[in-house]
DNA sequence: TACAATTTTGTTATGATATAACAAGTAAAA
DNA sequence: TTTTACTTGTTATATCATAACAAAATTGTA
């Protein structure tokens, strides 16, 4: 069985944000969506690549209104069609994902892969695992094909406790 | 590879709801709804029972506002606490699932048998498939598992086009 | 450059989905 | 029958998202 790449996007378990840094993954990141765009002739504006930064910088999936409230922090215009078309943009560029049973959206650690996103989402401390399981992929195409389904795209949101809580909530038990 | 149960809601392919007849599933889910509810203590009344029966009468999810028009034409409460407590109600006791990308709420066809919702969702005709994938299900539960994760529940929706579309779609190109 | 075409952004308004909070009613248990 | 738990009514509001059209900026082209 072939292995996967993961990435966790935070290494704390509480709501603040904090010291984490990460900026080697934004950094990668913003350049992965710099290189995307400029081949796909896609422009990546002021608004859509603090959008951008702006999720990636934060520890946990980002609600459209949270962004849109630091993006006009910062001096951009502060009405919804701002966040929605930056959001709509990374979108369809790949650069992010949605994440359904959330509404929220989340940096995509491998925008230049051509992926589906799959998310561990922990109940209790809300961080989100992104994970590539190439089986689960090509088991679901190969069930809906058996259907006659032509699959286009996944939402795979799997909740529960993730390492650290599931730590944390035995040690209270004890 | 073991197979696994599928439930086709709906039989048309247009947009109107018509003589499509699946009056025995409606029975069927509204009997085991009853069973369940009795079996754990649980109230099945007046307004969540209707609430089910308009879920499974609609062909595709209901938006919990659609359902709310329809109870209040029968004389209902018309007031959104009314329908999303009913939808609570329903969905804790797992008698309908929710469809995350669709904002909608969908019959449960084995809400004895305690699974998890797996949906093909056509984006044509919007026809959507219930299916049970206990082989996916195995594979999430050890995948998470091996990051540490404790599963609790999985939300898989996957998009794309349906036998009919595809064949109706193949059908205009030729 | 000047012009047209295209894309992006600004702005106002509204639609769609969901919950908070507290009062009143109803059913079950003691 | 009184208490308790649960369910429903009611008003208000929070949260998420888009329609529609005007203005500005960018790009392509003569």
């Amino acid at each position: 069985m072939k292995h996967e790449d993961s990435h966790q996007h935070s290494q704390q378990d509480s709501h603040q944000h904090s010291h984490h840094n990460h900026n080697d993954c934004i950094d990668t990141a913003l350049e992965t969506a710099e290189t995307l765009c400029a081949e796909q002739g896609q422009r990546l504006t002021k608004v859509r690549r603090r959008a951008l930064e702006l999720i990636w910088e934060s520890h946990r999936p980002l609600g459209a209104y949270q962004l849109l409230a630091k993006l006009a922090e910062e001096g951009f215009n502060s009405a919804p069609p701002t966040v929605y078309r930056a959001l709509d943009f990374l979108l369809s560029a790949g650069l992010i994902h949605k994440v359904e049973s959330m509404n929220a959206y989340l940096g995509c650690a491998h925008a230049d892969k051509a992926h589906k996103g799959y998310f561990l989402i922990c109940d209790e401390c809300h961080n989100v695992m992104e994970f590539d399981y190439q089986d689960i992929h090509a088991a679901l195409i190969e069930k809906a094909a058996h259907q006659g389904f032509e699959l286009r795209a996944e939402t795979i949101e799997l909740t529960g406790l993730c390492a650290k809580c599931k730590e944390k909530s035995a040690g209270a038990n004890a």
